[in-house]
DNA sequence: GTCTATAACAAGATAGAC
DNA sequence: GTCTATCTTGTTATAGAC
């Protein structure tokens, strides 16, 4: 993952509203007119802070990334029970879509349209992230509590079932944010464990 | 859902083609001009067969839900075991999946750039499918075979697991169609199950 | 750093000849 | 039913004044 470097107030605010643009509107939709129009600017002026729509994309993905890394990953190296770390991993990442929604939007689903070798570069971050998930499967694997299953497989099945919130959920819902983490990680290991609780 | 009207050879043949282009470059970036190409007219000729583009993606998006429907609706009155028609329908949901990809990606997702009040009709053929899930996972709790859970949410999660597969899924990888369909549905079902086995 | 002006192009759609 | 030609609009991006 890149290391961020710092930026100005008047680009970080760029990339703000840009965020939340995209992830309402989608990528294709969100115009560099309708960025400038939010900003109270031009959209020429853009130019004089990013050099094309793709690397204000580029310079939001590695954001929303490192927002997502930086909670999760350090969690895999955890001395902790591996039903338990799990568990704590996919509530944590349950969380993190809940409470940045536009960031979620971006990690999830509009990087796919950054330009190569972008886009190139931003998969390999999602396979890092998947990747430690996985890790703590094959650890309960080995450890015989786990059913013997393909970790990457049933690592990106559960990723999924979880990564589908930001698809509907919204502040006003009947469930909140600790019921919907608890309830779609539980339903995860619930169908790891080979000795159900 | 709308039952189908009949239609000619040519308007069967450009939505065919439209298919598995919006599929491939989804709807936004799938241009007339590209379709047209691919047809080997000009892009006003589209015109004589469809009104716009919105139509297009609406004639496609009706059949698109057609195909998952037939196949997977009919189950739900089965005299069969609810553990076992619920497993039997999710892999039917997941082998549709596999065998009709270009469908799969109207289905799940090009759909949601249908123009109102096309998109929010469709969204009810999507609530129906989801419903007809959930009333059999409904079964299953009021029969004591499943844990008590919230079925439409639980379906609706359900259900993401498997989506996922039309987002990596390639005929040449090294699971086939049934060992996929087979361990989704196994997974979704090993976590409903008040009785594991 | 923001502006005006504009280039260069691609989009959906229509008119009317054949 | 397909064509040529064109309209209208919207897009990313640049040049150069201030």
């Amino acid at each position: 993952m890149d290391r961020i470097p710092e930026i100005s107030n008047r680009k970080q605010e760029i990339l703000s509203v840009a965020q939340k643009l995209i992830s309402q509107k989608g990528y294709l939709a969100a115009s560099m007119r309708d960025l400038a129009e939010a900003l109270n600017i031009k959209p020429a002026s853009l130019y004089s802070h990013y050099r094309s729509k793709d690397e204000i994309l580029w310079e939001i993905s590695i954001r929303c990334v490192h927002v997502f890394h930086s909670q999760v990953l350090p969690l895999v190296e955890a001395e902790m029970d591996v039903v338990e770390k799990l568990g704590l991993m996919l509530r944590k990442h349950a969380e993190m879509i809940i409470q940045n929604m536009d960031a979620a939007a971006i990690f999830l689903r509009e990087w796919k349209h950054l330009e190569e070798p972008r886009r190139g570069k931003f998969a390999e971050d999602t396979f890092t992230y998947e990747q430690a998930f996985a890790d703590v499967v094959q650890q309960g694997i080995d450890q015989g509590v786990f059913r013997a299953v393909k970790p990457k497989f049933i690592t990106a099945s559960m990723l999924s079932s979880i990564n589908w919130i930001h698809q509907w959920y919204r502040p006003e819902g009947s469930m909140n944010m600790e019921q919907i983490g608890g309830q779609l990680s539980q339903f995860s290991i619930q169908s790891l464990l080979k000795q159900p609780t």
